[in-house]
DNA sequence: ACGATATGTGTAATCGGTTACATGTAATTT
DNA sequence: AAATTACATGTAACCGATTACACATATCGT
């Protein structure tokens, strides 16, 4: 492979002079970038990275930390990164951490290591130290799906308070009247936003009483077994909204095995709106804007890398309804 | 960050012993050792691998080229691969290519670039010429779940064949008497060698014919469509082996929507054992070793990477039979 | 006892870039 | 016309490792 000597030495000039060239700064004629770029063009040179990255400057890698890639949301969040880090010619560093503390510390310190530009972490037990250790390191931040008060980390969000409303006001409009909730693990700030938003509809009904919520994991065992609970509890239930999808096809299924229809008996609603069409019934849901949630984090991390100043640190993203065969009135 | 002259002046040697007590070559004497370890603990030293790399050395890193993550069967090879290549202190980056063979080729120049150690594709529109492309780079590749013949790439594969064989038959012990099959892309190895294994059991019943077996494309909604044809053509069929598990989940709800019953009336099988416990009816299907084969393929790029002999080029992984709701004989 | 081999260590070149600094010329001010 | 300022380029130090080579000492075989 050719290196930037070998362009000096065919174009003329020194090597500083192609550097400058190539970074855009500092003095160069027009004469010379016009021999440098021929002979770029005719060598097919393309600098080093690493060389580049030793001498101080970016690694062009960013990284990704999810809880867990097995959970249908992940891949879509990293799908979204993906795309938008490659088109800031970016790398992206898969870090799955499987809720586990260790391995996240121990990925910090990797990829302080290996000089990432930038993280971007979605993690339900990051610490705020861990972050500052970073931000101590000078490595940027974005936060995805969760945020810590107080810190001055990016944290992207969606409107979890709104979509818990959207969601049993749904269920309402499609006539439900007794409204039971799986609610998320509750030291997740996005899944107690999702469940304050529920309970502030909810407790306008009549029917309400808390033992209408159940708490449970996030998980599709997890909404299963909570949907059992709550049949037992109340029988005459005919609406729940699960704070995310894979609960929701839980509560399904379990809903199935009591012998109760979805959507006749009881319609069902989720949270995150995932690609789950595979799912018959198909569930309603209220999604995220998952790509464009991906894709601004990647933006707002390259301009923390550059070093651009940053408008807002908490950002928040609407939610939208969509409604789809488990809540829809004329049964299937 | 201590760098490794910080270490060689404070154990009193030079930055050459330092290096060759860490990289474990050459002679370093006991005593020097000790204070090399010591130093190292106490300034909690860790060699930086960029320069590292500059040097000759390796990236650390290992790339995944996968044709689509949001096709759950990707997640867990990811998340296979991810494990094992961070048993070995290796990054993994994601290579998300979308089918599309134009950023398939801008990833493997970037990659070379990037001088990553090694690459795991899984790829259908791959080339040879490509993977000629990256030997001459002098950087491994392991093909995952392709083939291409003839060449002296290590790939690695379930065995199709007879998975096709072992789903095939299953149904006919479950009483299956007409079985139909939706297969995946023709022009896909493994799915080919699916259906070849179809063939060889289906023919053996009186009930055969060619339009049993309907084209798909291994997509939720392209099993949808080919069960809808085939119920159209077939009518009487009662069993039906998908050569994926999205394409059985797209069947199954076209049974259900013709007012069809799975499993009583029609008994339904899939293929590769991704997790779809949301489903209900749940799926039977032909599992692969997707963790295992995960795991095989960084172990063998970690050999192949330290220049270490392989034994096979070709690598075939048994399949299991894994009975699920979809294909029970008492009707749930 | 003496060359050969094994052990141990340091100096300095190297990997391929970036960039501070020195230097020189051309254009602009005053 | 002299003093600035803008433009243009090259030399060499530097980033943090690895490693060839030179050199010194210890151990060994005969």
């Amino acid at each position: 492979m050719p290196t930037i000597k070998d362009v000096s030495k065919l174009a003329g000039v020194s090597v500083a002079t192609v550097s400058r060239y190539l970074n855009k700064n500092g003095y160069v004629s027009q004469q010379a970038a016009d021999a440098i770029a021929e002979v770029i063009d005719k060598l097919n040179y393309k600098p080093n990275n690493i060389a580049r990255s030793l001498a101080g400057m970016k690694t062009a890698t960013i990284a990704l930390m999810v809880p867990d890639i097995l959970n249908p949301f992940f891949p879509e969040v990293a799908r979204a990164t993906e795309d938008a880090a490659n088109a800031y010619d970016y790398t992206l560093i898969l870090c799955n951490t499987d809720n586990n503390p260790e391995k996240e510390q121990k990925y910090i310190e990797t990829l302080i290591h290996k000089q990432v530009d930038g993280i971007i972490i979605s993690s339900y037990t990051i610490k705020p130290e861990q972050l500052e250790h970073l931000q101590k390191r000078k490595i940027p931040v974005i936060l995805m799906d969760n945020h810590l008060s107080g810190s001055s980390i990016v944290s992207l969000m969606s409107n979890n308070f709104n979509g818990g409303k959207l969601a049993t006001e749904h269920l309402q409009n499609q006539g439900c009247r007794k409204i039971a909730h799986i609610c998320g693990p509750i030291h997740i700030t996005s899944s107690r936003e999702r469940t304050n938003g529920y309970e502030v509809i909810a407790k306008q009904l009549d029917s309400f009483t808390p033992s209408l919520i159940a708490y449970s994991d996030f998980t599709v065992k997890g909404g299963y077994r909570a949907m059992q609970e709550l049949i037992q509890k109340h029988p005459d239930l005919d609406g729940v909204f699960a704070s995310n999808d894979l609960m929701a096809a839980g509560a399904i299924k379990a809903l199935q095995k009591a012998n109760l229809s979805v959507p006749t008996d009881v319609k069902v609603i989720g949270f995150d709106g995932i690609q789950m069409e595979m799912m018959s019934p198909e569930i309603s849901t209220v999604a995220q804007p998952i790509y464009e949630i991906g894709k601004t984090a990647v933006d707002t991390l390259v301009k923390l890398i550059n070093g651009d100043s940053i408008e807002t640190y908490t950002q928040t993203f609407e939610v939208e309804l969509q409604v789809k065969q488990s809540t829809s009135i004329q049964s299937k």
